[in-house]
RNA sequence: AGCUCAGUGGAUAACUCCGUCUGUAGAGCCUGAGACUCUUAAUCUCAGGGUCCAGGGUUCAAGCCCCAGUUGGGA
C-alpha cells in the first residue's frame, strides 16, 4: 500500500489460491482456478484473468463473463450545476424519469458502460435538477452501485471471512459476530507459540482465526465431535501446508476415558508394527488394567510427525469448496489406503492424547453448538493454572450456568459474562449518522482465567466456601 | 368510531384495521356494500363488519379469520399510507413525555409529513387542546386535512400549507410546546420562540444528522433556550423461543465405572452429570433478538423555553 | 381449457418450500464425508450450499414507503 509495485508473489493471485471476491459489503469465498464458472451476486464469469493481478484488485465483468481490471483514475467530478433549495416542488407522480423500462434494457443489452448509463438516467430525468444537492450526490450513488457494478479479488483473512460468514450464513457460526470473535482471541491471549485447545462448531472459522494469530507456532489441538472435525471455513484461509504440522484433533467422545485413564484405542489396526508406543496401548487397553498414555513416548512420536507431511495431505481432502478438477485423481479409495490413513489417524489421535494428557494448555476457546457446561468443566481439566479461557454461546443462559458451576467448582477467577454491540456509521460532510446497531444477535461470552484450586487439591470441601469469598474480595481490592 | 375515544360497536365510515396476524394487518374504510379481500377470503362490510364489537374474531369466505380492531394512533402508525419517512412509537413515545404533553396542550408542528405523529398528539392533547401543524408541500398538506376530518378529529387540528422557517406558524404566543421535524430545523428556531406562551414551554427537533443537531444546539443557544439536551432512543425487541442445545458426547459411558472412583475429586467428574445434563438436549426458553438490526431514526432534541 | 376486469398475498441456495403465537438465515431435496449392516445399496449422524425477481419513482441529509412489469398461488 506504499506506492512500491514490487513484483513480490506473495501479493500476486496464483491459480490453487484461495482468494474472497467483494462486491460492497458482500463476499465470497472461492478458490483461484482456470476455466471454472463463479457465481457470485447473479453473476457468472471466470477467474482466469484476475490470476497474476495482485490482491485488492478491482474488477468489471464484461458480458462475455471475463474480467477486466478497471483502474480507479477518473471519478468524474460531477460538478453539480444546479440544486433545488427543498423537496416541496416535487410531486411523486412517478412520471419524472423519462426512459422507459425497454429503454433501459436497451441500453444495457447494448452494453454501453454502467457510467454512460447513469448519466442518461440523470439526463432524462425531469426532477433531478431540482432535488436538492444532497438528494442528487444519494441518487447518483444509488445508480452507480445498480449499473456500475465491480468486483474486488481480495486476500482471505480472519476480518473477511468473520465478515463473510456472519453475513452469508450465520446460522453456520452460530451468529459469532465478527466482534465478538475479535473479543474471544484478544481475551484468550491467542499468539505464537501457545499450545492451545479449540472446540469449535463454527465451520473451522475459529480454527482458522487462532491459526492466524498463532502464525504456525505452538500446538492447537481441535476438539471435535462426532466423526471428525469440520474444516471448511479453515481451508478458505488458505493456510501453508506448514501451519497444519502441529494442528492435532481429539474426539470428544474420548475425553471422559482419557480423564479417567481408561483411554484407549479400540479400532487400532492389528499390525501396527513400528510405533511400539501404540501397540502397547492397544495391548494394555485390551487387558485388566487400563494403561494410560505415556508422556515420554507421546512426546517422541510428535517429534516424528512434524517432519512428514501427513497433515497437509489430509486439509487437501477437507478442501473440496466445489472442485471438480481433483475428482478424477481421487482413485476409489483402495482398501490398502485407507488402511494406511487409519494408522496415520491413530498415530495423530495418540499423540493428541499425549498433548492434553499434559494438562498444560495455554488456553481454551469454546465456541460450539452444544451446551457449554459439560464441555467446560471437562476441558478445562487440560489448562495449566494461570492461563485465559474464553467460552461463547449464542444464548446467555448456558452461559449463566457456566458461570455458577464455575463457582461452585472454584479452580478459576475473573470469570465475566460479557456482550459486545456494534454499530457503524455514515460520515459525510453534514450528513453524518450512526447506520446500524447491531446487537444481541452477535452471541455471548463468558470469559476467566484458571487458578491453581486448593480446595480440591487438599480434599477439604468445609474449606472452600470459606475461602472463595475472601479470595474474591482481594481480587477486588487489587483492581480498584 | 374516533380516534379519541372508544366506541364499542364498527359502522359506516369508521376507519378499522384488520389483523391477519403476524405483523400483518391493513386499515379498511367501512361502507355499505363494501367488499375486502384478504388471503383468507373476502370480507362483506354489511355483514361482517357493520354493528359487530370491536375486537370480533370475524370469518371470512374461505373459512379464515381475522380480527376487527377499533383504531389507536399506534395502530395508525403502522398502517398508514406513507407519503415521506413517518415517526414511529418509539421515539413518538420519548417526544410527548419530554415535551409534557397532556390533555389541554396548545402544541405546533411542522413539518406534517404523513401524519403520524401528529395522530399521537392530537390523541394526548385532547378533549381541550390544539394542534397546529404546518407542512410546506401541497399534496401533503392537503392530504392531512382530509385525514383528519376522516378520523373525526379535525376540530382538534389546524392545518397550514406554509414555510416554517420563513412564516413561522401563523399564532404567536400560544403554544404549550414546539416539534420541528425539518431538513433545517434551525432556521425556524426564532419562530418557535415566538410561537411559544410568553410564561415559557417546551420544544423538540427531530434530525437525522448530528451535523443538523449542532447546528440546531447553537440557534437554540443564541435564543435563550435553556436545558438543551440530545437524545436518541433505540427499540429492542424479543422473540421468546424455546432453544434446544445438544449436550456433547463426552464418552460418559465407556468409562464411567472407572470414574466413579476418581479419588482425586476430578472436577471432571460432575461434567455432564452435575450439570444436571443427560445425554440428548438441554432446553430452556430464551429471548433471542430478530435478526434486523436496529436502524437509526435520528436524533431528539429538547430546550426549554423559561422566563429567566 | 382459453380470454377480460377488480382486489389479495408471495418471488433469495442448482431445484422446491417455510406456520393467523408480532416464527423467513429455517428447512426439504441434492451433493459429499463419517458411522453402521441389511453392501451396484439401505439406515443414522455430520457437513457443503443464502444476502432476498427486475425497472422506475419518492422520503430530510434514517425505509417497516409507493407504482407499473414478469412469474406462479388462492376468491
Amino acid at each position: 500500500m506504499e506506492g512500491s509495485p514490487e513484483p513480490a508473489s506473495p501479493g500476486v493471485i496464483r491459480e490453487g489460491d484461495f482468494a474472497v471476491l467483494k462486491r460492497d459489503e458482500v463476499f465470497k469465498a472461492v478458490a483461484v482456478a482456470r476455466r471454472r464458472k463463479i457465481v457470485f451476486e447473479k453473476q457468472w464469469f471466470c477467474l482466469d484473468n484476475a490470476i497474476g493481478h495482485i490482491y485488492g484488485t478491482t474488477f468489471e465483468v464484461t458480458s462475455g463473463g471475463t474480467l477486466q481490471p478497471k483502474n480507479r483514475v477518473q471519478e468524474a467530478a460531477t460538478e453539480t450545476k444546479e440544486a433545488g433549495a427543498d423537496n416541496r416542488n416535487i410531486v411523486d407522480d412517478g412520471k419524472s424519469q423519462k426512459l422507459t423500462h425497454d429503454d433501459i434494457k436497451a441500453l444495457k443489452d447494448k452494453g454501453i458502460k454502467g457510467q454512460e448509463i447513469v448519466q442518461q438516467l440523470i439526463e432524462n430525468s425531469t426532477t433531478f435538477r431540482d432535488k436538492t444537492e444532497f438528494a442528487q450526490h444519494k441518487y447518483i450513488k444509488k445508480k452507480k452501485k445498480k449499473y456500475e457494478a465491480v468486483i474486488t479479488i481480495v486476500k482471505p483473512s480472519t476480518r473477511i471471512l468473520s465478515t463473510m460468514y456472519y453475513g452469508r450464513e450465520p446460522g453456520k457460526i452460530n451468529y459469532l459476530r465478527y466482534d465478538t470473535l475479535a473479543q474471544m482471541l484478544t481475551w484468550g491471549n491467542v499468539r505464537a507459540g501457545n499450545k492451545m485447545i479449540v472446540m469449535e462448531t463454527c465451520a473451522g472459522l475459529v480454527l482458522g482465526a487462532i491459526m492466524e494469530r498463532m502464525g504456525g507456532y505452538g500446538s492447537i489441538i481441535q476438539m471435535y465431535p462426532g466423526g471428525g472435525p469440520v474444516r471448511a471455513a479453515t481451508s478458505c484461509f488458505g493456510f501453508p501446508g506448514s501451519f497444519f504440522q502441529t494442528l492435532y484433533d481429539f474426539p470428544l467422545s474420548k475425553v471422559d476415558s482419557l480423564l479417567s485413564g481408561t483411554f484407549s484405542l479400540k479400532k487400532l489396526p492389528l499390525e501396527s508394527e513400528e510405533n511400539t508406543a501404540v501397540a502397547e496401548e492397544s495391548n494394555g487397553s485390551v487387558d485388566d488394567k487400563p494403561v494410560s498414555v505415556q508422556e515420554a513416548d507421546t512426546e517422541c512420536s510428535t517429534e516424528i510427525v512434524a517432519e512428514d507431511s501427513q497433515p497437509e495431505e489430509q486439509e487437501i481432502m477437507d478442501i473440496p469448496t466445489e472442485g471438480d478438477a481433483f475428482e478424477g485423481s481421487k482413485a476409489k479409495g483402495t482398501t490398502h489406503d485407507k488402511q494406511k490413513k487409519q494408522e496415520e489417524r491413530q498415530k495423530k489421535l495418540i499423540e493428541a492424547a499425549g498433548l492434553l494428557k499434559e494438562k498444560n494448555a495455554d488456553g481454551l476457546i469454546v465456541a460450539s453448538r452444544f451446551h457449554p457446561v459439560p464441555l467446560l468443566l471437562s476441558l478445562l481439566e487440560f489448562v495449566a493454572p494461570s492461563r485465559p479461557f474464553v467460552v461463547y454461546c449464542q444464548y446467555k443462559e448456558p452461559l449463566v450456568e457456566c458461570y455458577t458451576k464455575l463457582r461452585e467448582k472454584g479452580g478459576v477467577i475473573n470469570l465475566k459474562l460479557s456482550e459486545t454491540w456494534l454499530r457503524n456509521y455514515q460520515v459525510l460532510p453534514d450528513r453524518s449518522h450512526p447506520k446500524l446497531m447491531m446487537s444481541g444477535a452477535g452471541g455471548y461470552l463468558l470469559t476467566g482465567i484458571t487458578v491453581i484450586n486448593e480446595s480440591v487439591k487438599s480434599g477439604d470441601c468445609s474449606g472452600q466456601t470459606d475461602e472463595e469469598p475472601t479470595s474474591k474480595k482481594r481480587k477486588l481490592q487489587e483492581q480498584r | 368510531m374516533s380516534f379519541i375515544d372508544y366506541r364499542e360497536t364498527i359502522k359506516e365510515g369508521d376507519t378499522a384495521i384488520v389483523f391477519l396476524g403476524h405483523e400483518s394487518m391493513f386499515p379498511v374504510k367501512v361502507q355499505h356494500g363494501g367488499k375486502t379481500q384478504t388471503k383468507y377470503g373476502v370480507i362483506r362490510h354489511s355483514t361482517d363488519l357493520i354493528g359487530k364489537r370491536y375486537g370480533s374474531k370475524v370469518t371470512c369466505s374461505k373459512g379464515g379469520w381475522v380480527y376487527i380492531l377499533h383504531p389507536t394512533p399506534e395502530l395508525w402508525t403502522l398502517n398508514l399510507p406513507h407519503r415521506t419517512q413517518i415517526l414511529y412509537s418509539t421515539d413518538i413515545s420519548l417526544i410527548t413525555m419530554m415535551l409534557e404533553l397532556k390533555p389541554g396542550s396548545v402544541v405546533c408542528e411542522s413539518g406534517t409529513g404523513s401524519g403520524s405523529l401528529s395522530h399521537a398528539i392530537i390523541r394526548t392533547i385532547a378533549p381541550t387542546g390544539h394542534l397546529y401543524t404546518v407542512e410546506f408541500h401541497q399534496q401533503r398538506a392537503e392530504k392531512a386535512i382530509e385525514e383528519f376530518e376522516e378520523h373525526k378529529v379535525g376540530h382538534l387540528v389546524t392545518v397550514k400549507n406554509q414555510d416554517v422557517c420563513k412564516n413561522g406558524f401563523g399564532i404567536t404566543h400560544l403554544a404549550d410546546a414546539v416539534f420541528l421535524d425539518i431538513p433545517s430545523p434551525w432556521e425556524a428556531i426564532g419562530h418557535a420562540k415566538s410561537v411559544l406562551k410568553r410564561e415559557g414551554g417546551r420544544i423538540c427537533s427531530f434530525s437525522p444528522c448530528i451535523e443538523q443537531v449542532q447546528r440546531t444546539c447553537l440557534a437554540l443557544e443564541e435564543h435563550g433556550f435553556a436545558e438543551c439536551n440530545t437524545l436518541e432512543i433505540l427499540l429492542r425487541v424479543y422473540n421468546v423461543r424455546t432453544i434446544s442445545l445438544p449436550v456433547p458426547d463426552l464418552g460418559k459411558g465407556i468409562g464411567g465405572n472407572a470414574r466413579a472412583e476418581s479419588d482425586k475429586g476430578s472436577p471432571s467428574d460432575q461434567g455432564a452429570s452435575s450439570a444436571g445434563l443427560q445425554q440428548g438436549n438441554a432446553q430452556f426458553k430464551s429471548g433471542v433478538p430478530p435478526r434486523e438490526m436496529v436502524g437509526h431514526t435520528g436524533y431528539l432534541t429538547f430546550a426549554t423555553k423559561s422566563l429567566f
